[in-house]
DNA sequence: CGACCCGATGCGAAAGATTGTCATTCTCCT
DNA sequence: AGGAGAATGACAATCTTTCGCATCGGGTCG
């Protein structure tokens, strides 16, 4: 089981409802899951779990990096595996597709424009909302 | 009045709550306002308001252009005024204090990448967490 | 292998933000 | 001034997320 070392290495406990967490994080066809998502999933998959313990469980995987919590508009959270390189999405305001990029002169002048201020980088977010071309032809 | 023309000119009845409001958002110490804050700093200046009224009234601002709203970390939204040029955001983690920025290198680049994907652009979001040098120090 | 300890889970209740309902009030036009 | 219809206020409802607490499970030690 890829997952158990996954969680080990996190330094979290290996537990049932973990591995299963995990597990549908990295099946999933979407990569940007909701709480109520990953409960959809597993339910659906006729297992056994609390929602509050999936609210639980994706804060501790941030915390310890496995994955990246995201605020697209819509008021929930969303959460992503980290598959280790950072980036920043794309999201179609119609139908909700996502798509990831990376742009290193925008991280290059994120960094220098916090330095200017005086500002120690903790973390940054960009999301660029848009219509996608499908949503556009379909309109 | 100033504000009876600018919430005419967005296609809104002139109400008094939503002068007050836009008095608020205008004269307020601070740039950016959550509908808690609007509400608490009418109450304060003992005016007769109610909560929901505040959400609605913002989100017709917001539909109008007056405002723009923002999702920073924390769960709720907040309000800017809209004063014209589009800009982007700092925000400390620890004190929240907010400094706004503008980068064309940013905006070009992004507009590169939403060509590249066939987006079409309708806003983007671009904020910076970080610890302030004050927060820093302070440390 | 079995007992134990402590953290992890599940459930329901609770909190916080936002929206909906609906009777009453206010704006704007005549 | 009068009236149609939109806007408001009070409160209930919803949605997402968190908390409290009794119970359960994982890993360790004997």
């Amino acid at each position: 089981m890829m997952e158990n070392q996954q969680i080990k290495q996190a330094g979290l406990k290996v537990t049932l409802p973990r591995v299963k967490i995990l597990n549908v994080l990295e099946t999933s066809e979407l990569r940007h899951l909701s709480a109520e998502d990953v409960y959809k999933e597993l339910l659906a998959a006729g297992e056994e779990i609390g929602l509050a313990t999936i609210y639980r469980v994706l804060t501790q995987f941030e915390g310890a990096g496995l994955v990246c919590r995201h605020h697209f508009e819509g008021g929930q959270s969303v959460f992503e595996l980290n598959r280790g390189g950072h980036h920043d999405h794309l999201v179609c305001v119609k139908c909700g597709k996502v798509v990831e990029f990376v742009s290193e002169i925008i991280e290059e002048r994120q960094r220098a424009i916090a330095a200017e201020h005086d500002f120690q980088i903790e973390d940054h977010s960009l999301i660029i909302y848009g219509v996608c071309k499908q949503c556009r032809e379909s309109a």
